[in-house]
RNA sequence: GGCCCGUUGGUCAAGCGGUCAAGACGCGGCCCUCUCACGGCUGAAACAAGGGUUCGAUUCCCUUACGGGUCACCA
C-alpha cells in the first residue's frame, strides 16, 4: 500500500519551526517509502485569516525542498485541498453517525454549559458534558429541529470498557471509555470542529499515516472511535514530541522565537535548517550529522524518532549552518554572498571574488559578513594599542621600524600580485633578521586597522591595491610617531 | 485535580540485561599559524530517587519526585 502523509498548517503568516519539523517529518515519513505528501490547508478559523499567509506555506516548502505531491496549487485526486472548500460534506457524515447510533443532537445552550462547568469547577470533579441531551426523543428532537432552534451534533462515547490505541512512537495507549467527553462534531454555526473535519478530511484524502504534534495524543482515542463507528480504517498514527524554547515552554513566535523566515533573514540557510531540526527528534541509525534532503530520504526511519521533547539549540545550527557555508563550492558561496558584500562595501574598484574567499571559512551565518568588511571600506580609527602583541612579539617600537623598513619594499613591487608581496615581505624578513610576526603584524594591523581581520598582511595589501596599502601604511607609521614622541 | 506521556553530560543524542556509558554542539587546553577563522589532538562534563526481578540493571516492573500535554461550539 502506498504511503501518503499531509502537512496540514492553518494559515497564520509565517512558518513556526514546530510545524516545519512535522511537515518534514511527515514528508520524510513518505519518501522514505515512496509515498505522497500532501498539503492540506486548515483555514477553517476565518477570524484568523492573514493575508499572504498561504503564500508564505508555499514558500517555504518551495524553499526548503518539501516538494508536496498534492495540494491547493497543483490539485490532486481528492481535493479540494482547502477545507473552507469543502464544508458541504461534514454534516452528512454526522447524520450518518446519529443513525448508526454513535452521534447525537445536543440543544445545550452555552449558558447551561457554563454553569454545568462551575458547578464541577473546584476540585477533581472531571467536567464532562452531562448527556442532558441524549434522551430526547425523536419527537422532542424533531420539534426543536423544526423550531429552528440552534443544535450541535455530539458524539456518543462509550461508558464502559477501554480503548487502546498504537502509537508507533509512544507504544500502545489504553484509556478508560468513561473519561472520554462527548465531543462536538458539529458546531451550531455548521462548521464542523476540527477533530471531525480531520478524521473525515483524512479518510477521504486516504491518508495512511497520521503524523502530529503530541498535543493530539490524548484525543486520539476519540479519534479512533470516530473511525470504528464509520467503519473505516484508523490511519498509522505517530504523534511527535514537542520542540521547545527551553525545559518548560515549547517554541512559541509569541514569546518572541524565531520563524522558519526569521532565520533565514538571519543569514541561516534553509538546508541548514532542514538538517538542523531533522535532528532534533531523531536521530540515524549511524553518527552521520550532515544531510541533504536527499540524503535524509534515504536513511530516515521512523524508528529514531525520539520520545521526549527536544530544546531548540541556536548554537548548534549556527555551528551546522557554518558547515555548510564552508562545504559550499566557491561560486555558490559567492552567488550567496554577493548581495551583502555589495551592500557592506561601497568601493567598487575592490575585487569581491577574493574576499568572499577570505570570508568562506570564517562565516557562521550570511550576517556575519558586514561586520568582518567593514575595513575594507574605510580604514576605522585605531588605537597604536594594537601593534603591541606578546605573542608575535611586538611593540610600538618594533611595529615602527618594520613598517618604516616595510614601505620602500612593497613601493618596489610593480607587479603587485600576493605572491610578489608574499616573497617581498619574507626576504626582508631574512634581511632584517626578525620573526615573521615582527613584520607581518604591523602591516596587517596597518592595512585593517583591526584586531582581527579575516586574512593576513599578505591578503589583505593584495586585495586592497597597492595605492591603498602604502597609504594604510603610512598612517600607521605617522600614528605610532605620535604615540612614540 | 483526573487522565495520558516523558526523564542519559549545559544542549542534541547513541544505548534496547553484562559497554572504561558512543558521537556532536558548546566550554577549557595544546598544536598549526602573520591576527582571526579553518584544520588536527586533547580535557572536564550524564543514566532523577528509592524499591524490586535477575548471577548481573542505564536497559524490565513498581513507587516517588520533577517536567510536559490534555480536559473548548480553537486548531
Amino acid at each position: 500500500m502506498e504511503i501518503r502523509t499531509r502537512f496540514a498548517p492553518s494559515p497564520t503568516g509565517y512558518m513556526h519551526i514546530g510545524n516545519l519539523r512535522t511537515a518534514l517529518y511527515e514528508y520524510l515519513i513518505a519518501k522514505s517509502q515512496n509515498g505522497k505528501f500532501i498539503l492540506r490547508i486548515e483555514d477553517t478559523d476565518q477570524e484568523r485569516f492573514v493575508e499572504g499567509a498561504t503564500e508564505i506555506i508555499y514558500n517555504t516548502l518551495n524553499m526548503t525542498g518539501l516538494k508536496h505531491d498534492e495540494g491547493p496549487d497543483i490539485g490532486g485526486e481528492y481535493g479540494p485541498y482547502i477545507q473552507s472548500q469543502r464544508m458541504g460534506m461534514y454534516m452528512d457524515y454526522a447524520k450518518e453517525l446519529i443513525k448508526k447510533g454513535h452521534a447525537y443532537y445536543c440543544f445545550c445552550t452555552k449558558e447551561r454549559l457554563d454553569t454545568l462547568k462551575s458547578s464541577n469547577e473546584k476540585g477533581d470533579a472531571f467536567s464532562k458534558y452531562d448527556r442532558h441531551c441524549l434522551t430526547l426523543s425523536q419527537e422532542e428532537i424533531q420539534k426543536n429541529l423544526d423550531a429552528g432552534m440552534p443544535f450541535v451534533i455530539r458524539q456518543k462515547m462509550p461508558t464502559e470498557g477501554t480503548t487502546t490505541f498504537h502509537d508507533v512512537v509512544y507504544g500502545d495507549i489504553t484509556v478508560e471509555n468513561a473519561e472520554l467527553d462527548d465531543q462536538i462534531l458539529m458546531k451550531a454555526d455548521g462548521f464542523p470542529t476540527y477533530n471531525f473535519a480531520n478524521v473525515v478530511d483524512d479518510h477521504f484524502m486516504k491518508i495512511t499515516h497520521v503524523v502530529r504534534g503530541s498535543e493530539y495524543l490524548s484525543s486520539t482515542p476519540k479519534y479512533n472511535l470516530l473511525y470504528d463507528a464509520f467503519d473505516w480504517e484508523a490511519p498509522v498514527y505517530v504523534h511527535l514530541p514537542a520542540v521547545m524554547r527551553d525545559a518548560h515552554n515549547k517554541l512559541s513566535k509569541r514569546h518572541g522565537d524565531k520563524s522558519f523566515e526569521d532565520l533565514i533573514n538571519e543569514g541561516y540557510l534553509p538546508e541548514a535548517v532542514v538538517n538542523y531540526i531533522a535532528l532534533l527528534g531523531w536521530s540515524p541509525s549511524d553518527n552521520k550529522e550532515i544531510f541533504s534532503l536527499k540524503e535524509l530520504e534515504q536513511c530516515f526511519n521512523i524508528s529514531g524518532l525520539s520520545k521526549s521533547p527536544s530544546i531548540f539549540d541556536i548554537k548548534k545550527l549556527t555551528w551546522l549552518n557554518g558547515e555548510y557555508i564552508k562545504n559550499m563550492d566557491a561560486e555558490s558561496f559567492y552567488i550567496l554572498a554577493e548581495n551583502r558584500l555589495k551592500n557592506a562595501i561601497k568601493n567598487t574598484t575592490l575585487d569581491l571574488k577574493k574576499i568572499a574567499v577570505l570570508l568562506q571559512k570564517r562565516l557562521e551565518t550570511l550576517n556575519d559578513i558586514p561586520r568582518l568588511v567593514d575595513f575594507f571600506d574605510a580604514l576605522p580609527e585605531y588605537s597604536t594599542d594594537l601593534y603591541i602583541h606578546k605573542k608575535m612579539k611586538t611593540t610600538e617600537e618594533i611595529a615602527l621600524s618594520s613598517l618604516k623598513a616595510a614601505l620602500p619594499v612593497l613601493e618596489n613591487i610593480t607587479d603587485w600580485t600576493e605572491n610578489n608581496i608574499h616573497d617581498a615581505l619574507m626576504s626582508l624578513v631574512q634581511t632584517l633578521g626578525i620573526k615573521n610576526g615582527q613584520l607581518l603584524w604591523p602591516v596587517r594591523t596597518a592595512l585593517s586597522g583591526e584586531p582581527t581581520s579575516p586574512g593576513g598582511a599578505m591578503e589583505l595589501a593584495d586585495i586592497l591595491g597597492k595605492e591603498e596599502s602604502l597609504k594604510r601604511i603610512k598612517i600607521g607609521i605617522e600614528k605610532l610617531q605620535n604615540t612614540l614622541s
